[in-house]
DNA sequence: CTCTTTGCAAACCATTTGCAGCGTC
DNA sequence: GACGCTGCAAATGGTTTGCAAAGAG
């Protein structure tokens, strides 16, 4: 656990100004940010900050391994900083809201052997989808 | 079941050589096309036919509940005519090949309400990662 | 005949890249 | 002081749109 920020220190990443700032507005719990929410966000406090670092900076926490892609919702790339905690993802269809979800019995031990394809499987993901509170009461808050 | 073409001539959807060929296109098991391979495999069969038609019909097909979207592989979106039985999806992490699955017990029928959010949950989408047989053994099969 | 679908080309949006200069370690 | 990070701006890839002409029912 402990958050983003300090996990990257203790594994010695090189830290400038823009790289914390990033690493920052990703800190929280149920946070999946676009790179454009998180350039806006960044942008708020470290005006000079640009698009392409940002981009630069996502890519490189997600191949630390320190922030997952989340490709579910909508056409562009949500970041999620809860990397070290398996979990799922509840989606609203309406407004595309997110939300980790945790079922206590993991459900996801594998496939059958006959249903692998000769597949190495090594991961699982799952998206529930449905309707937020707010969506299912006004359709239009979408 | 039954091929996608005759599911829809069932639903009376208009028919034209351009909408044809797309739902030849598209029949079959284990197919998760691009766009672009629709487009191509399309051209095959009728020349004239234009990319904006494509991503027309195929938008067409998946609102009419036909042709199911599947997001989880690479930046393109992937249309996948097994929409009638519900299944999950195998990805090789290497080469992005997508296999079907329908793993016998469904696990997966919804999440305790204490884990909801409040949430309407209307569907649930898995997919299951890892690497295909070739890749598992030349890692540059990629 | 009417109303939908098609084709073309341009617009759009998210993301990636090349390269000179700045800043961290 | 070296090498990696940053910003700018232009390129890319996937998808969407506007509009006039063609075609299905």
């Amino acid at each position: 656990m402990s958050n983003l920020l300090e996990r990257l220190r203790r594994r010695g990443w090189r830290m400038t100004a823009q790289r914390r700032v990033v690493a920052e507005v990703l800190s929280g719990e149920h946070i999946h940010l676009t790179a454009d929410e998180v350039l806006a966000r960044a942008t708020a406090r470290l005006p000079e900050i640009s698009r392409a670092t940002v981009y630069n900076t996502l890519g490189e926490l997600v191949s630390l391994g320190e922030v997952l892609e989340v490709s579910s919702v909508g056409r562009a790339k949500r970041y999620d900083p809860n990397a070290h905690e398996s979990h799922q993802h509840l989606v609203c269809s309406g407004c595309g809201a997110v939300r980790d979800v945790r079922p206590e019995g993991d459900p996801l031990t594998g496939l059958a052997d006959t249903d692998r394809f000769g597949f190495t499987v090594t991961a699982v993901e799952v998206t529930y989808r449905g309707l937020c509170p707010e969506c299912a009461e006004d359709p239009e808050h979408a």
